[in-house]
DNA sequence: GCAACTATATGCAAATAGCATATATAAGGG
DNA sequence: CCCTTATATATGCTATTTGCATATAGTTGC
C-alpha cells in the first residue's frame, strides 16, 4: 500500500501503530481519538496549540500527532462554537492562541464519553471472541 | 458538516452512532473497525460477504455498515493474501464467493487484536480522566 | 547574521467508507 | 408469463480525517 504512482516523496504510513497493524492499512489513523483527548486537556486546563500538541505526544500509547491536525481540529471546534480563542501577545516567544472549552464543548465532550464507553465495550466483546478462537486453535 | 456545495443526493452522515456524537464529525466512522471484525468472524467460520455482512449487523454495539464495504474489505484482503475465495454455484441462488481466512490473515488478526488492546486500554485511561474532571466540577 | 526553538497556517494527497447504482440468479404470487 | 422480492456481488463518486511538505514570523543565544 501506500507506493501508488511515483509521487516525490514517498512514504505516507502511520509511523504510530495506533490504527492498525504496523505500516499496513492506515486511514482513520487515530480514529478521531485527538478529538475528545483534546477536549479532555481543555477541560482540566486551557491552553495554546502548542501545548496542547507537547501534552498530546506526552500521553503514552503510542500517540503522535501531526501540530497540523492539533491545530485545524482546534479552529473547527472554535467553528462549532466549542473552544474559544484569544490572542496572547504578552510575555516571551510569538504571538499564540489561547484555547478555552466552552459549556457547549464540554456537553460535545460529554457524548464523546459516552461514544468512547460503548467503544471500550464492543472492543472488550471483540477480544473476547477472539481469545476464545484462538483457544481452541490450540 | 456534511452540506457542503448543493450535491443533489443529500445526508452523508454517520447513522451508527458509532463514531462521534451524534450526527456530528464522522470521518472514519466505524474506525476501521470492520477490518479485525470480518477477521474474527471468518476465524470462526468460513463465509460469503452477504453472510459476513448480516453477522456484522447482527454484532449489535450500533454497528450497521454498508455490504459495499464489506465486499470491498475482502477483495483487499485477498490482494493481500489473508483471504482465499473461490466461487461457489452449487446450490440454490447466484453465485457467491467463499472465502477462508489464512494463515497469514490469522497473523494479521493477531497484530490487531494487540491494537485492540492498546485501544481499549487507552480507552479506559481517557475514561478514567474524564470521570475526574467531572468529578471535579461537581 | 544565523541557527534553533516557539507558534500557527495552508495546500496536496492518501485511505476508509457511505450512497447511488448496475448486474444477475432464483423464488413466489397474481 | 411477468413482476416483485430476496440473494449476491461490483463500480463510481464523494465526504471526511489526517499526514507530509512547506511557508510564515517572533525570539533567544552564539
Amino acid at each position: 500500500m501506500c507506493m501508488q504512482k511515483g509521487h516525490h516523496h514517498g512514504h505516507r504510513h502511520n509511523m504510530c501503530g495506533c490504527s492498525g497493524p504496523p505500516g499496513e492499512v492506515a486511514g482513520g489513523r487515530h480514529e478521531n481519538l485527538i478529538q475528545p483527548v483534546l477536549l479532555l486537556l481543555l477541560c482540566e486546563k486551557s491552553a495554546h496549540g502548542y501545548e496542547l500538541h507537547e501534552r498530546l505526544t506526552g500521553f503514552g500509547f503510542d500517540i503522535t500527532v501531526d501540530p497540523t491536525t492539533v491545530y485545524r481540529c482546534l479552529r473547527r471546534f472554535e467553528e462549532q462554537g466549542f473552544v474559544t480563542s484569544h490572542w496572547e501577545t504578552q510575555d516571551a516567544g510569538p504571538a499564540r492562541r489561547l484555547y478555552e472549552i466552552t459549556l457547549e464543548g464540554k456537553g460535545f465532550f460529554q457524548a464523546w464519553v459516552s461514544i468512547l464507553r460503548k467503544r471500550r465495550d464492543l472492543y472488550n466483546f471483540i477480544l473476547t471472541r477472539a481469545d476464545d478462537v484462538f483457544d481452541v486453535g490450540r
